[in-house]
RNA sequence: GGAGGGCUCGCAUAGUGGCCUAGUGCACCGGUCUUGAAAACCGGCAAGGGAAACCUUCGUGGGUUCAAAUCCCACGCCCUCCGCCA
């Protein structure tokens, strides 16, 4: 959520913002229209309250006719109370039912514009130059016996897959290495909860834009994650955090859930895009301030492993128009696909600055009070695009796959063999 | 799923309708004393809104009442036991 002093005293800067990102400024109107009204509600109603309060304390203390006098008052202001008091609520709630609908406010460094005009900050590695016809990730998957799209489909449907053999093993060793990664750079690990109730989704900021591509279990009335970024988030809602033991660092291992609605006819084929993967996911919770320089350091996290899959990408700096509503700057890495010829997003790091804990109500105690904290996650591996990336980068012509090095004290060889 | 116990400001506890706008102990912070420390003593010490007065919060949500931590209803979570179960 938006701090709302920020926008009674700036609100040129978040209206600048919303329009950065292509959503309404006017909302930002509307917003500042509905605190007004619960401003002067709440006033009114601690008004009456206070007047309540003295006179419930003078009931007690007299007796005989002065005191079903003052009975007599204190039905009357009773009743002025409820409400004083409904009131007050129902312009509360509809006050945060708009601020909720403002998303973070961008970052200035950020490109301005739509999904096509991120700026490219730098390309690692070079795209490999084939001598015979690149094989796609499903051929391949196919050829080694490590990924079964068709019976994923026949069991779950379209975007469902097997990851068998190789595959499964691959998995594992990718896992393992992110993890040992994340530890040995102080993240601690977590595998948390993946159904999660609606305050922790809504907390996260997953419930407004992004909420079409949320499972939901109507039955229990619970969510399934999309990223374990949303347990890490609220593992310390409604918590004061000690501000000398920030940062903390947490890298989650969890399946991930999309509902990929309204990406028909995208990304059919193969692994690229599916409803269920693993991820390890890293998650900083730091000081405001400290917080661009900790989105770095994600982002140098990111690019240690994809240098240790060494797989060719590039790094770039994501346009308003395409972050996140918690986002206010966001870096994506972008794996080379060969049988693509593209650049395609295989992890994703964003700064959510205090948005997200200021949902959340996580806080910081400080010098001047408590304040909310900052929040940063970034994808250390998003298992099926990696195994995408590292199966048609690193394919040879007979159909069998070179191991990065870094892989290879996980699997216990330095290549995937055609099974026959 | 069934039976019972519990949920109070970091921790532990007091509190069965108005001197509870919540007491006490521990922990913590500051001070006095001390060569230094400990002890002792003094003061501070939950959160949110507000310039302040003041208001809100005793698991959550309703209700009764002029007035609710306290009475009633529902729900949540934790603990113990029973049943089922990876």
């Amino acid at each position: 959520m938006i701090d709302v002093k920020t926008l009674r005293e700036n609100p040129d800067l978040v209206r600048a913002s919303q329009k950065a990102r292509g959503e309404s400024a006017s909302l930002v109107d509307e917003v500042l229209a509905a605190d007004e009204v619960r401003r002067s509600a709440i006033v009114e109603f601690e008004a009456l309250r206070a007047e309540q309060n003295t006179l419930s304390k003078s009931v007690g203390a007299a007796k005989g006719d002065e005191k079903s006098a003052l009975l007599e008052r204190a039905k009357t202001l009773s009743t002025q109370v409820k409400e004083a008091e409904s009131k007050k609520s129902a312009t509360e709630e509809a006050f945060k039912k708009l601020a909720l609908g403002i998303s973070n406010l961008v970052d200035e460094r950020a490109p301005v514009g739509g999904e096509a005009d991120f700026k490219v900050i730098e390309e690692i590695g070079k795209p490999r130059n084939f001598d015979f016809e690149a094989k796609d990730h499903v051929e391949l998957g196919k050829i080694l016996g490590a990924i079964d799209v068709e019976r994923g489909a026949k069991v779950s449907g379209a975007r469902f897959y097997y990851l068998t053999g190789v595959g499964a093993l691959l998995e594992l060793a990718l896992v393992n290495y992110a993890i040992q990664m994340a530890t040995k750079a102080g993240f601690i690990p977590v595998i948390p909860p993946v159904l999660v109730k609606p305050e922790a989704m809504e907390g996260t900021g997953f419930l407004g834009q992004a909420a079409e591509n949320v499972f939901h279990l109507e039955a229990d009335d619970f969510y399934l994650v999309g990223t374990s970024e949303v347990p890490l988030a609220a593992y310390h809602m409604d918590e004061i955090l000690d501000s000398s033991k920030l940062p903390l660092r947490y890298s989650g291992y969890s399946p991930c859930f999309r509902r990929e609605a309204g990406s028909y006819g995208k990304d059919t084929r193969g692994i690229i895009r599916v409803h269920q993967f693993e991820k390890v996911e890293m998650f900083s919770f730091c000081k405001p301030e400290d917080a661009a320089a900790e989105h770095l350091r994600l982002l140098n996290w990111e690019k240690e492993f994809l240098n240790a899959m060494e797989i060719p990408y590039r790094v770039i700096d994501v346009a308003t128009g395409d972050l996140g509503s918690s986002a206010n700057r966001k870096f994506d890495c972008e794996a080379w696909i060969p049988t693509q010829g593209a650049y395609r997003e295989v992890t994703s790091t964003s700064n959510c600055s205090d948005f997200q804990a200021r949902r959340l109500n996580i806080r910081i105690k400080g010098e001047n009070g408590t304040s909310p904290v900052a929040t940063l996650n970034g994808t250390l591996v998003a298992v099926p695009r990696m195994i995408v990336a590292i199966l048609e980068n690193h394919q040879q012509s007979d159909g069998s796959v070179l191991v990065p090095k870094a892989l290879q004290p996980y699997l216990g060889t330095d290549q995937f063999t055609p099974v026959s």
